[in-house]
DNA sequence: CTAGAAGTTCAAGCTGACTTTAGGTCAAGC
DNA sequence: GCTTGACCTAAAGTCAGCTTGAACTTCTAG
């Protein structure tokens, strides 16, 4: 298979797959004439980065994690350690954006006179605290 | 006040105010011999700019929203629209981030003989796509 | 045989929200 | 008067995860 049907079966372009074998992620398939050819269970492969990918570790973290670890390989501790990280971000995740959703709608359906007002009566000064205090970086899941 | 002050009232970085000045969320203060002077409202016009960006407002729309709006205005229509299209991009991520919770909880729970296993037995295939055709960007909140 | 689609490399560019650096000016305390 | 720390500007650097561009080669259909 030629990059571009695994690009086409995975979704992905072509010179993000040429990227994740940049970055050690992928290895380097066999070549004819220069030109990657890969065997059918790249697929599989892509599919679980993106699968990682998508669960929101970062590409760091799914290189660590995949290197040395076959497809066929059992879940390790290794990944389980990493999902019991990512399932402590995910739950902060969860309660800003819980927060965030009714601080939203109070937004809507407040009469406050001002911006200023409205802020203040909902107290978010304090609401301001704990999301900072959550230490949770900006847009990050 | 000069900067650092204001930096420390808000819990800002000097650079920070000054690049907000620099992209037009913040008004240039009057100067006292070349240095920057704020009035003490300035330290409620920083906290809402940081409130709004904790809220997940990109600096963009921040500004959009703050253009010629004094801190006391009422809270308009435009700041409605927008927070009514926020809230369904966090409804998006609570969605998407409970799911990614629960397969992250199965992955530590989970005895299958391989990642490749457990994910085909989650049917996480059927989720990627569910998950992709939300067209959730990754990592945005 | 030839056009053009698809492959190659390497380097640079993009987004967002800042921070850092370099090189200078100003203010306050001793 | 001198030192030290806070301030100034402009430009470049940072992070991730790619994408794009330039310049070139290789494959494939007609």
């Amino acid at each position: 298979m030629k990059i571009g049907e695994l690009a086409g079966r995975t979704g992905l372009n072509a010179s993000a797959i040429r990227y994740y074998e940049q970055v050690g992620l992928l290895a380097a398939p066999h070549r004819a004439s220069g030109q990657r050819r890969y065997a059918d269970d790249a697929v599989h492969r892509v599919r679980l980065i993106c699968f990682a990918s998508e669960m929101g570790f970062t590409l760091g973290e799914i290189k660590i994690f995949l290197g040395g670890l076959r497809d066929d390989a059992p879940v390790g501790p290794r990944w389980k350690k990493l999902a019991e990280r990512k399932i402590v971000e995910v739950k902060r995740t969860i309660e800003r954006s819980v927060r965030l959703k009714s601080l939203l709608e109070h937004l809507l359906r407040c009469h406050c006179a001002s911006l200023a007002i409205c802020v203040e009566r909902l107290s978010l000064s304090e609401n301001l605290k704990r999301i900072r205090s959550g230490k949770v970086v900006k847009g990050k899941i």
